[in-house]
DNA sequence: TTTGCTTTTGAACGCTTGTTCATTAAATTG
DNA sequence: CAATTTAATGAACAAGCGTTCAAAAGCAAA
């Protein structure tokens, strides 16, 4: 028998969605061609079919798996103060999208070119990342650790403070990772607090 | 005579760049044809070169026309104290930005489908912008009035954090945009006082 | 109405797009 | 080696792209 039958190569995949992934994060899902993801993998445009049905799945994918990965990863300290969740979950999310610039880029920008449906699932899994801050949030105040008026808008003003940090933070710059995590969380603090 | 050379029509003109800036802030830049503007406007394409020398100066534009407005009409109360010259920031900020989805949403995702001369006159004026928060930081610093450890950072996250309004504030919703003002101007200065 | 200028049309240009597919090459298994 | 399956090629497809330009149409003053 030979191999598997629907088996792929397990090496081009991989390099097909890290092109994509750094070209997309480049220029912008719509201004990449097929062919020039192929020239970054070295293959011809075709061969690209092998593994994804079409561009679309490609950004999809992309955007899917970084979203499921960002909920896997997200603490969940339920047994621990609200204080202290809420830094763990600061810390968190400076530090898992500072690691990921591209895909966190594709995240925000990329939201337009999704069709219906795959836009749904998307909002879907970043409505479920805002859930857990919230509840953060609701936790903080019924234990009367938090002072805060509408725990939704203070959620999406948060997380759009932290995830504001991708646009200028580069490794080795003037600011450690821990600098910038300890100055974040100083705001955040006394944002939510009396 | 006739009419003055040179002159075009005052009608035709701005229609052009209100639908760019519609379908722009749609679409997406590389995703919108000179021919799908031209229809929204009701001309053919080659008529929309009577004014713009071509697509990417009609992006240009836009984004420039943006960043000028912001930045004339910025308050400049150099006399009043650090504290107020923050709220009145804010203030500003929030309804300005909510005033001008398109533009806004235009300025921030069509920055790398600038050409790079393009890019620095605009970067210029997005620091321009930022210099103005940060100068109120740093007098609250210096007055004693604020606590915070980096003026830069602060005006970075803080700006995120406004500017992040736009992506779920609508006229007419849950909020008004004074009550979205109140909120937003309650956690930046409770981030920046000790 | 004629003259002269402005504005628009509509066709054409060369080029790129996403995607398909028969064919070829390569790799693995018996 | 022979058989079989996968992976990649390279050409082709119809469609759309930004931009140009001669020609036509529209309009205002003389």
């Amino acid at each position: 028998m030979a191999r598997t039958t629907g088996s792929h190569s397990d090496i081009t995949g991989p390099r097909v969605r890290a092109a994509a992934l750094r070209l997309f994060a480049r220029g912008g899902y719509a201004a990449v061609s097929m062919r020039a993801i192929a020239a970054e993998v070295g293959v011809q445009a075709g061969a690209l079919y092998n593994y994804t049905p079409d561009k679309q799945s490609l950004l999809f994918d992309l955007m899917q798996t970084h979203m499921t990965d960002l909920l896997a990863e997200t603490p969940n300290n339920a047994d621990r103060s609200a204080l202290q969740q809420l830094q763990d979950f600061v810390a968190f999310h400076i530090r898992f999208h500072a690691d990921r610039p591209d895909e966190v880029f594709i995240a925000y920008m990329e939201l337009r070119n999704l069709t219906e449906e795959n836009f749904a699932v998307i909002e879907r899994l970043r409505r479920d990342y805002e859930d857990r801050l919230e509840a953060i949030l609701r936790a903080g105040v019924a234990s009367g650790d938090f002072a805060v008026a509408d725990t939704k808008i203070v959620t999406l003003a948060i997380i759009a403070m932290l995830t504001g940090v991708n646009t200028w933070y580069r490794a080795g710059g003037r600011l450690s990772l821990d600098e910038v995590v300890a100055q974040y969380w100083d705001m955040v603090r006394k944002a939510v607090t009396a």
